[in-house]
DNA sequence: TGATATATTGAACATATATTCAATATATCA
DNA sequence: TGATATATTGAATATATGTTCAATATATCA
């Protein structure tokens, strides 16, 4: 016999997450049909051909970063939704985490810019275009459902909440997409302004809050 | 002889319009590299052949609209520089603008698709990334002296006028991204939530001003 | 109408690159 | 150590597409 089972399993999970993370670090840079595979195929440190062992196309590697950072999206929004405070806060601290990672996860940055990449283009492959109908919009529900309850609390401002959810994710995107190519050190982003959006008068002064927490992975 | 001088030039230029705006939906649909000369030549009703008639390359059509993006961009922000207000109007009056014309006109979302497009890729034409590099942070600077101004007077809130700049340009990309391939219709977006992230309590609550002018073309 | 300059076409060419595949290396166990 | 299953390589293949070009159409003026 050849080698067991699970070593083999072990072999090739490696080898597909170090496939996985050249791909993304190219598709970021240079986006889906400028990246060769061979572009990979150099950054992981393997032969074209290998990559075929492990997927089946590129277009294939493709939609396993687009779903994984479906997923994460959607999982940093679960764990805002399922925080132990109230909406006021849920709204304060999601946005402290999120200006935060900006300036500090790269990976973060990657997975905003991968997710923008492909929601504006009709020329990824479809199953990435199903993944995206299917899932880009939970996080702006959860995040709706949030400023709905802090209106009842008469802690968020009025306003139609579908609305403030889109104000939300897309400020939150598009400072995003600005610092994955202008990382303005000398800049610090202060949540608090983009928290005068959302937030009432007399909620908007500083308290303290739980450090400890991270939204993102 | 044969046509005059002036006729020619006017096909010409009659032309390269209609194979620009065929590429700009285009490119904003696929991106530069998933966008095939046939695609551009078919939209714009022509054969390839007489594509390069007009324009030495793909890229050279690309380079061309880039710039008109950031020429147009540029020249928004000039518009409301200009403006015979004071500082905490600009950027009011700007803001209602830029949301009304996110909302209706797709010149502006695919202005500012393009060049997120072009930003966030390092796979386009050197010369493209010249005039992001020389272009690119004028409209940052221009909103950046205004914000300046209004603190200096008093209607602008506490705070790095540069980071200002970049929550206000930020929003703004990240919703016409937003909007560019989610045209929700059964919300209307509210600027005032915007402006509520600049402007100091007491300037927030809408005064009248004139509707006739427009920001961006 | 004929001469001429430019517009226009679409097939041919050149090239880049995704994918395949035959050959080789490696690791494990009997 | 030898058998074997999988990993790995890189050259060969197939295909897609940017660009060129020879041929044709068209519009104007003398």
């Amino acid at each position: 016999m050849a080698r067991t089972k699970e070593q083999n399993e072990k072999i090739r999970e490696t080898r597909k997450e170090v496939i996985r993370n050249a791909a993304l670090s190219q598709f970021v840079k240079q986006g889906l049909f400028s990246t060769r595979i061979q572009d990979i195929a150099t950054e992981a440190g393997i032969a074209q051909g290998l990559l075929y062992h492990y997927y089946a196309s590129k277009d294939e590697i493709f939609v396993d970063l687009i779903n994984d950072a479906l997923d994460k999206t959607i999982g940093a929004s679960y764990s805002v939704r399922d925080m132990d405070t109230d909406p006021c806060e849920k709204i304060r601290f999601s946005l402290e985490r999120l200006v935060e990672t900006i300036e500090n996860s790269q990976t973060f940055l990657d997975t905003c810019r991968l997710i923008t990449q492909a929601t504006n283009s009709t020329a990824i492959p479809q199953a990435a275009q199903d993944l995206i109908q299917e899932k880009r919009n939970i996080p702006y529900q959860v995040i709706e459902k949030i400023m709905e309850a802090g209106q009842k609390e008469g802690t968020i401002i009025a306003g139609d909440p579908k609305m403030l959810a889109i104000f939300f994710w897309t400020s939150i995107n598009g400072l995003a997409i600005y610092y994955s190519t202008n990382k303005n050190r000398e800049v610090k982003l202060d949540y608090r302004v983009i928290a005068a959006m959302f937030l009432i008068e007399s909620e908007r002064e500083d308290k303290n809050h739980a450090k400890d927490k991270t939204v993102f992975k």
